[in-house]
RNA sequence: GGGAUCUUAGCUCAGCUGGGAGAGCAUCUGCCUUACAAGCAGAGGGUCAUAGGUUCGAGCCCUAUAGGUCCCACCA
């Protein structure tokens, strides 16, 4: 073994290197291979303008381990990976840039711009993808897409050109979320509503006869300028007489009517309301239905338009406390309150929305929705965690139309044409047009697709499709989606509806969700706090495999986490852990012939290891299967850490150093060592890969890599039952002797003769068997069973376990009162115990009702109590007359 | 207003189909035992939010209540 491992396991300069291999060696590379079962994901693409955060990464995390997995079992496991064109961040980026430069959009036009953006994009695109790499994703690189390149560019036209002529995306003047800082429209979706502290105005119009007032209260008295209608519910007495009647409208002084609409909610306020169809969504709605004009009082950036030449110019906030001011110069300002609301903001840039009526593109959302619900209903695509569904469910069926047209030049340009002579319009996937009535060049739509229009493709945009490509036929429908369930609205929903739209298929048969990682107290992750973690830092400090295992131990699907550094360090101390002993076992194995032993070679802690080791294959598959990754990953710790690090190499040692003498019994322990770390780093493997690569190759220096190793299923040869029971009866005898010797301050370094006392042939046997594996572990100098106390001295400690009695003579000791206390403790707990089992034996129903192996096992329990009771009881009467008799050591 | 989810050891969280409460960290006590002090061996600590119910049996199922978190809707 040419290769020596460090003292402590560092994680730097090992990962590159092995993600360099892995990579070069194109182990991510999945092939289409009709002898393999497919199994797919695609990775949700992060946006180019980002940067790798701890969502990146356990998103990226999850995927990786169940990529690694299945290519373990012999999948062909493609994991798509690609990037987001992202356009409003992306937009707003390269704007900022040329405006550090003193440039602006309209200076270098739509096609500098673009080139522009791609140049930034080629720069700086990467960058979250390397970011990925330090995770250790084994994604198929090689198939790396992103959502505006060409392939994806034309899966959206095609869509596009499908829906619109199947009446699907129609162009129309709606109200919509306008984001004034961003100046592009913005779906339903986008828009965050936050409670914000504001007032109450109390405004009061004179009815234009001059028999009074009508008094109202607003949150934005800046839109009074564009009211076209005050509206009251036809039911209000108070107003009955007054609808119809017209008010006149301050400071426009324009005469408006008084409605009477079901909107309006009679006990909210004085039950009147100003109706502003261009500036509220509900007011648009009341103004369609009553035929009102629309006036529209802002700019795109949301100051007042110059048809108010007084407040020309200002911004909405600015014009607001003008106004204002007029309104109480002109007595029309009754009171102010103050009051807390929702608004609604850009998710994007958190700028309040203004809503917004435009003619824009929409895709018709009901008819969609429908096919997707079925398919959730159906058990086609299932969440896990399933409770997702109700979420899923509950968006598509309140879901209105989806805007999808944005006013901006990064991203798919919408593929509808115009002719500018008789207004014709075109739908085509054609890079130009050609007027069908007049034969004039038409002039394209300026604006570009909502990125989420192309991501909602990317399951089969991805594969091929339109084409009918290998890929598509192999692959898709994808296997597993993993996202957070904050996209679910977003991408989850929209990707289903347009697989089974353009496919006939749901895109997925899982939604894997996970949640969100916060900080130590529970708050989100975020720029704004300051707050976030870099997961960078973590690989750099503690490495890739801590953190992954930081991410995913201790975590149900769907829930949030938080992040401590002290998780971290535990996942490192892990890592640390599986790294010594690994290391005792190479430096071990060094210069040894192994040779696979003879079935009765094997020891009997040989083949509880085994068989333990079998067992977990089992349990970290079926629980991989279920997606319970936390628990998968729980019990390979728990192994390793527990089962094979603190009992099984320490029993291995004995034979271990006394290889001189008896190379056959050193090469069973030697053997099992190795085989069982084998399988165990296998199991660790999706987790934690980079370590576990790292020991593989070393142990075994032939193979290339662990990842294209067999995954360890569960074998029949493996499975040693009475070696397992037997290794549960040394344990409680060692756990026995250790508690003895803490109890009765006998120190390690003290070795002392150990009576093992049974009239059980079976149990004696074992014991006798197995005595020179447990000898060290309870610091024995020798280990007596015998089925009688001959030899015992009188003041020896004594501990009963099931079956047994323990006896440990220690000649200068002994403080006999102490091991009086001991024994009376034990007699009261097994009192306790007694009178539960009884209790439920003599539980007449639970007899008669429960189940057969149920009461069997509790009668077997009964047993085993009794009759340590029983020996409990003959050692407290012996030890009375002993300490009578006054026979205890003497100095 | 509607919905989802949570409430388990000092802290952060597991606990899968109901059958004697678990982990990590923290605390305490011993140990530098030739892989590991990032370690080893032990210990303490929980009326599983509350109140009912179903069941032979409930942390787990049902109902109600309280508190927290999140999503949606939004009365201007």
């Amino acid at each position: 073994m040419g290769k020596e491992l460090a003292k402590t396991y560092d994680p730097k300069g090992i990962e590159d290197r092995l993600y360099k291999k892995w990579e070069d060696n194109g182990y991510f590379h999945a092939q289409i291979d009709r002898d393999k079962k497919p199994f797919t994901i695609v990775m949700p693409p992060p946006n180019i303008t980002g940067q790798l955060h701890m969502g990146h990464a356990l998103d990226n995390t999850l995927q990786d381990i169940l990529t690694r997995f299945k290519r373990m079992q012999g999948y062909s496991a493609l994991w798509l990976p690609g990037t987001d064109h992202a356009s409003i961040a992306t937009e707003a980026k390269i704007v900022e840039n040329m405006r550090e430069e003193g440039i602006s959009k309209e200076d270098i036009g739509r096609d500098g711009f673009l080139e522009r953006a791609w140049k930034w994009k080629e720069e700086y695109g990467g960058r979250i993808v390397s970011q990925l790499k330090k995770m250790g994703s084994s994604a198929d690189w090689e198939r790396e897409r992103f959502t505006m390149d060409e392939g994806c560019s034309r899966a959206v036209k095609e869509v596009f050109v499908k829906l619109y002529d199947k009446g699907l995306i129609y162009r129309g003047k709606r109200m919509i979320n306008w984001c004034p800082k961003c100046l592009t429209s913005i779906s339903d979706a986008e828009v965050e509503y936050e409670e914000q502290a504001g007032h109450f105005w109390h405004l009061r119009y004179p009815l234009s006869d001059g028999s009074g007032y009508i008094q109202m209260a607003t949150t934005r008295p800046e839109t009074m300028l564009g009211d076209t209608a005050v509206a009251v519910n036809p039911n209000d007495e108070r107003y009955k007489d007054m609808v119809g009647k017209t008010v006149i409208l301050p400071i426009v002084h324009r005469e408006i009517p008084i409605i009477a609409d079901e909107y309006v909610e009679m006990d909210f306020g004085t039950g009147v309301v100003k109706i502003t169809p261009a500036h509220d969504p509900n007011d648009f709605e009341v103004g369609l239905r009553h035929n009102l004009e629309i006036i529209d009082v802002m700019t795109d950036d949301a100051k007042i338009t110059q048809d108010y030449p007084k407040y020309a110019g200002m911004d909405r906030y600015e014009a607001r406390e003008a106004i204002l001011e007029d309104l109480k110069a002109e007595g029309a300002l009754v009171k102010t309150e103050e009051y807390s609301h929702n608004v609604g903001t850009c998710y994007r840039c958190q700028t309040t929305i203004e809503p917004k009526v435009s003619k824009q593109w929409f895709v018709k959302m009901k008819p969609l929705a429908q096919p997707a619900i079925d398919a959730v209903k159906k058990g086609d695509t299932k969440f896990v965690p399933d409770h997702f569904n109700k979420t899923y469910f509950h968006w598509l069926e309140n879901i209105r139309d989806w805007c999808i047209s944005r006013q901006l030049w990064w991203g798919h340009q919408i593929p509808a044409f115009y002719c500018d002579d008789c207004q014709e319009m075109a739908v085509t996937k054609e890079k130009s047009a050609v007027c069908p009535k007049c034969g004039k060049p038409m002039r394209q739509d300026p604006d570009t697709l909502d990125t989420w229009f192309s991501s909602a493709l990317w399951p089969f945009s991805t594969l091929g499709w339109p084409d009918k490509t290998e890929e598509m036929d192999y692959f898709y429908p994808t296997s597993v989606l993993v996202t957070g369930y904050d996209i679910i609205p977003f991408w989850v929903m929209r990707m289903m509806f347009s697989g089974l739209e353009q496919t006939g298929t749901a895109p997925f048969h899982t939604v894997l969700i996970h949640g969100l990682v916060r900080d130590s107290q529970g708050r989100k992750m975020s720029k704004s706090l300051g707050n976030g973690i870099d997961p960078l830092e973590v690989i750099d400090k503690y490495g890739a495999d801590a953190l992954r295992l930081t991410l995913i131990t201790g975590n149900a699907p769907g829930n949030d986490m938080r992040f401590y550094w002290e998780r971290v360090e535990a996942s490192r101390n892990f890592a640390n852990k599986v790294w010594n002993a690994s290391r005792f076992i190479m430096m071990n194995l060094e210069g040894a012939e192994l040779t696979k032993p003879d079935e009765k070679r094997l020891a009997p802690e040989d083949k509880w290891i085994l068989s333990a080791v079998n067992t977990l294959a089992k349990d970290v598959t079926e629980n991989m299967d279920k997606f319970e990754l936390g628990i998968a990953v729980q019990k390979v710790y728990d192994f390793i850490w527990d089962e094979f690090c603190d009992w099984y190499i320490e029993i291995a040692k004995i034979r271990i150093y006394k290889r001189e003498e008896e190379q056959t019994a050193a090469n069973a322990a030697l053997w099992t060592l190795k085989t069982v770390l084998g399988q165990a780093l296998k199991l660790l493997h999706p987790f934690m890969p980079f370590i576990t690569e790292e020991i593989y190759c070393t142990l075994n220096p032939q193979e290339e890599t662990i990842m294209l190793t067999e995954w360890p299923e569960y074998r029949q040869e493996w499975r040693f039952e009475a070696e397992e029971e037997m290794m549960s009866g040394v344990k409680e005898l060692v756990r026995a002797i250790r508690n003895l010797r803490t109890d009765m301050d006998v120190p390690p370094s003290r070795k002392a003769k150990v009576f093992v006392v049974s009239q059980d042939e079976k149990l004696r046997a074992v014991f006798e068997t197995m005595k020179n594996s447990y000898r060290n572990l309870i610091s024995a100098s020798e280990v007596s069973v015998q089925a009688d106390k001959d030899g015992i001295g009188g003041d020896a400690v004594s501990v009963v376990i099931p079956g047994a009695v323990v006896y440990m003579p220690l000649e200068d000791l002994v403080d006999m009162e102490k091991e009086r206390e001991r024994l009376e403790k034990e007699k009261a707990r097994l009192e306790k115990e007694l009178a539960r089992s009884h209790g439920m034996l003599n539980n007449e129903k639970f007899v008669s009702k429960a189940p057969a192996a149920k009461i069997q096992e509790e009668k077997e329990k009964l047993a085993k109590y009794e009759q340590m009771m029983e020996q409990v009881e003959a050692r407290l009467a012996q030890m009375g007359g002993a300490c009578t008799s006054g026979s205890t050591s003497e100095k």
